[in-house]
DNA sequence: CTGTCGATTTGATCTAAATCAGAACGGCTG
DNA sequence: CAGCCGTTCTGATTTAGATCAAATCGACAG
């Protein structure tokens, strides 16, 4: 059932995925930090280093996500002060907002788009350890190394919050925090549930479980039945804990057995959803 | 692999569970608030009620594992406020905290002792989420119903923080928020730790993670190097998603190749810890 | 000290999923 | 639209761990 003598990740694999980041723009927090500092000090600025800083919509008024986000919590006060301050920023497909052992001073909140959450072992295994979807948080703490990295499955977009700039804000709104508390508990007990996954569930069991949790997850926001995959079968089979030739075959038989009407490779059609 | 046709635990052990907890003295939380609401607003009062509330200790000076509590953040104003209204309670063997689908309102912080966190499938089929240990928390949201179980390996001692009392608490002494967010991650961590091991590693390498997580967790407090093994095989297996008699081969052959220097019921000796 | 019963270990066999190999698909380029 | 290359699917074979069965161990009551 596991390999004896587990296979290496081809070299250029892993050099591939680190020049993917370091040669990116993408990856940047301090940055981030550093030019939104420049901009709550002066404020309505737009020096040519603010040219090059992400772009900040005209209002978050429209914004798809906002009632799942922290700024569901805000009042009208500690709002404009994040309007001022707070900035989008496009994450390109394949690139990384947060890598494995670097350190991370953000908050982000996914505003379009989906990413993937994954820990690789020394010897080059990898897993994912979850997908996010819009409004889904990555890194709720700051942290000097993190855990694991979040790479985009697509283009995509997030909001950029500085940790010490919620810090402050939390002064005057606590609900800030307790946002924050309750988001980490959702994703403990979204981590407990692919714990049982990988547990206890046979090939069959993850398949469905997987495809109903993205059904839920991202398909909310689909009209029809049509849920997306945007992520490869690879990445798929590295987060049910399964070869990708056993996914496959998982998929094409629950097609048969009608539980999958529709098939493609970036999106399904389940039976009874 | 898995089971074809999954194994229903009988009929009576689910019973049994049940009553434990039922008839059990032990969980009750909204009791235990209560209590201690009386308790705040008449100061050192001996009525009958409080003669069955848990026993509160003179002082918290001595505790273990204060300083990886709540209660290391605190001031000495906010601390004082803790010692009159927190309480410890004793959790015998086998007793749970907490329920799967059941209320919490409290923090739990355990003292003393070790308890295994759990999760059912439908059929019966149990995994086990993860296993506490002196200075660990519980219940670290108050929630409508629990996303798990957890239960007693051995008598153990707990302090008992009602949530309401915490919120309260924070109002002054905004570091408690800023712990249950840091404690929230921390076992988010650990979960991520467990998904890669039950989604990535051999039986072998499942069972030497396990031994050195719990040399790390629980034996830091003991002296030589035993490390205490206060859960029973099963419990291992259903942490590793493993069967009960490949843990126990696997233990048996790690003893052979030498990593296991002496392999008793409740404690291991590892060679390299 | 002996009998009992649950916990643990050991042995023999089976199987779900891994592994190895190659074919079919699909998007893209020239 | 032909050719190329990475992704996905299918087939044949192997194996790590599950399953079934039974022997020890060890704590505790009498």
């Amino acid at each position: 059932m596991r390999p004896a003598n587990p296979v290496l990740s081809p070299l250029s694999d892993r050099r591939d995925r680190r020049l993917d980041y370091r040669d990116s723009p993408v990856y940047s927090g301090r940055e981030i930090a550093r030019i939104l500092k420049a901009k709550m000090n002066s404020a309505s600025n737009t020096s040519s280093e603010l040219c090059n800083a992400p772009k900040r919509p005209a209002s978050c008024d429209l914004c798809s996500v906002r009632e799942r986000s922290i700024c569901a919590d805000l009042g009208p006060r500690e709002f404009e002060q994040i309007e001022k301050t707070m900035a989008r920023r496009a994450v390109s497909k394949g690139r990384a907002l947060m890598v494995e052992g670097e350190a991370n001073d953000n908050l982000y909140v996914l505003v379009q788009g989906s990413f993937r959450l994954l820990k690789h072992l020394e010897d080059g295994r990898r897993q994912i350890t979850g997908f996010l979807f819009p409004g889904d948080f990555i890194g709720v703490r700051p942290t000097a190394a993190s855990a694991y990295s979040a790479e985009a499955l697509e283009d995509s977009r997030v909001c950029v919050f500085p940790h010490n700039f919620l810090n402050a804000l939390a002064a005057d709104c606590p609900g800030v925090k307790d946002r924050l508390i309750a988001r980490g508990q959702t994703e403990y007990h979204k981590a407990q549930d692919h714990i049982v996954l990988l547990g206890k569930k046979t090939a069959e069991e993850r398949v469905e479980s997987f495809l109903h949790l993205v059904a839920r997850s991202a398909g909310a926001v689909e009209g029809a039945g049509e849920t997306p995959l945007p992520m490869p079968r690879q990445d798929i089979a590295d987060y049910l804990g399964l070869r990708l030739e056993t996914l496959s075959r998982t998929l094409t038989g629950l097609k048969k057995k009608g539980a999958i009407t529709a098939l493609h490779r970036h999106s399904v059609v389940l039976a009874n959803p």
